[in-house]
DNA sequence: AAAAATATACGAATTTTTTCGTAACAAATT
DNA sequence: AATTTGTTACGAAAAAATTCGTATATTTTT
């Protein structure tokens, strides 16, 4: 059985990860523009963070004519999940509670988005 | 006027922080304690560290007798809701009602947990 | 006052993350 | 077939974070 021990992407390489959740498997040159060009990144820097994600194993690629297409491994569902894990133990002390309240509070959340999560709030406690 | 930029403490700088938060202005000594001691980090390391959040500002201290007595700066309400700030904005696309989600949908919430919130969301909703 | 114990200071090594210059390669254009 | 263009590969530098050994200072004990 292989174990596979989740390893928790860098800032950068998150950044890199939205892009790849969101528009499906595309080329460096693509993350790249999408992250404004050479005015923030050189095309270098993403393309060796995007080789070094895929030795680790956070993409794989499929050759497609002269370029690599990369592709995220985990979903984004999951990968969020373990972060907000991570984050709940290491500054929520374990409580999602007050990490829910803090993400709440200082945001003016719009009602909204407020009536939205009560709802879902009362699907959870209803379905348990 | 003076702005403050607010460092990002790194994860390790975090650990100290919530032991200041939880134990008011302590020694370094005690910091490597609750750390677990010399098992997982070796004194001078802590101590190391914690001069270097002395230096970016992170926490002042104090001379009581020989030794000094660290506080943290930022509050931990602060804190908090700057990481849960920028987390939402990298890895939730804006929308505190995803991050919300997440951290309600992967944990099994007890349903105190999950009663407390809506209250706290109705609290919320109604105060508006 | 010498020795031991307890802290801090400092410098440096190590590891991880980020950045970038240059080479190599392949396809398209001339 | 030579040149240009667009791409990946590679190596190394720079920056940031973590770890630790050793020196120094001060207090306590002998």
């Amino acid at each position: 059985m292989e174990k596979k021990p989740f390893i928790k992407p860098t800032e950068k390489e998150l950044e890199i990860l939205q892009i790849l959740w969101k528009n499906g498997p595309v080329a460096v040159k693509d993350v790249h523009e999408c992250m404004g060009g050479d005015q923030s990144n050189g095309y270098t820097t993403i393309l060796k963070l995007m080789q070094i994600m895929h030795e680790k194993g956070l993409v794989t690629r499929q050759k497609s004519g002269k370029l690599h297409l990369y592709k995220a491994v985990a979903s984004q569902e999951h990968t969020r999940q373990f972060i907000i894990d991570k984050m709940i133990h290491s500054v929520f002390q374990g409580s999602a509670t007050q990490l829910v309240m803090s993400a709440l509070g200082n945001k003016k959340s719009s009602k909204e988005e407020l009536t939205e999560i009560r709802r879902y709030l009362e699907k959870l406690e209803g379905g348990e």
